[in-house]
DNA sequence: TCTCAGATTAACT
DNA sequence: GTTAATCTGAGAC
């Protein structure tokens, strides 16, 4: 299992949006490996009125400001945690939230920890798989480029290539219009699904 | 199957 | 004081 290079993160949150697709994300809990496929991404840059790091740096959202390749994880409506990683070009503040997973590994301690047994309500939002892979704040800014706790890594298998959508994004009142949300075409594991 | 409000914290005005 | 990168159960239909 290898983790993806920080030079992968070094590129337009819109680029390594896409390019997370069908990535693998890794939690190592208590010496179990919890992992899931990435199905579900958004872009979030400096230059977007929706991002946390829009209006400048804050305590909450300084490891977007920081070294690409590393976990921006906050608190969102007083009961969930939401996962990025930081991404950015030069002078850029970015990340991307990952906002939904197909589970691969350690599907039964999803299931405790979520306390759900369909596999389709384990990750498929981005609260749901913070809780999935008991992804807290403890967690913030750290390194995803190298095996630990929490590390993004290319597939054990290549398998097919990854058919990839740009849809808008969910839950903001801000800059609808931009097409930064990404998932894997006809997924069963996304958080909601595209308009028909 | 769908719509709606409650939960609960932190950042920002 | 208001809003937010959300999820869930309850009640309507």
């Amino acid at each position: 299992m290898q983790p993806l290079p920080r030079s992968f993160y070094e590129r337009h949150p819109a680029v390594v949006a896409p390019a997370l697709i069908g990535k693998l994300l890794v939690r190592e809990l208590d010496g179990e490996l919890l992992a899931g496929r990435i199905v579900e991404a958004e872009a979030y840059s400096s230059e977007d009125p929706a991002s946390h790091s829009y209006n400048g740096m804050t305590e909450r959202n300084r490891a977007m400001f920081g070294l690409p390749g590393h976990a921006y994880i906050y608190f969102s409506y007083g009961m969930h945690h939401c996962m990025n990683v930081t991404s950015r070009l030069d002078t850029d503040a970015g990340g991307v939230l990952i906002r939904a997973l197909e589970p691969v590994l350690g599907i039964e301690t999803m299931r405790r920890l979520r306390g759900r047994e369909k596999l389709t309500e384990l990750t498929s939002g981005p609260g749901k798989l913070a809780q999935a892979l008991a992804i807290d704040r403890a967690l913030y800014g750290v390194d995803i480029t190298e095996a630990g706790p929490l590390f993004v890594a290319e597939p054990a298998e290549p398998g097919t290539p990854v058919q990839v959508a740009a849809t808008p994004r969910i839950g903001i009142s801000k800059a609808v219009e931009l097409p930064w949300r990404f998932v894997e075409a006809g997924s069963r594991f996304i958080s909601c699904p595209p308009r028909r």
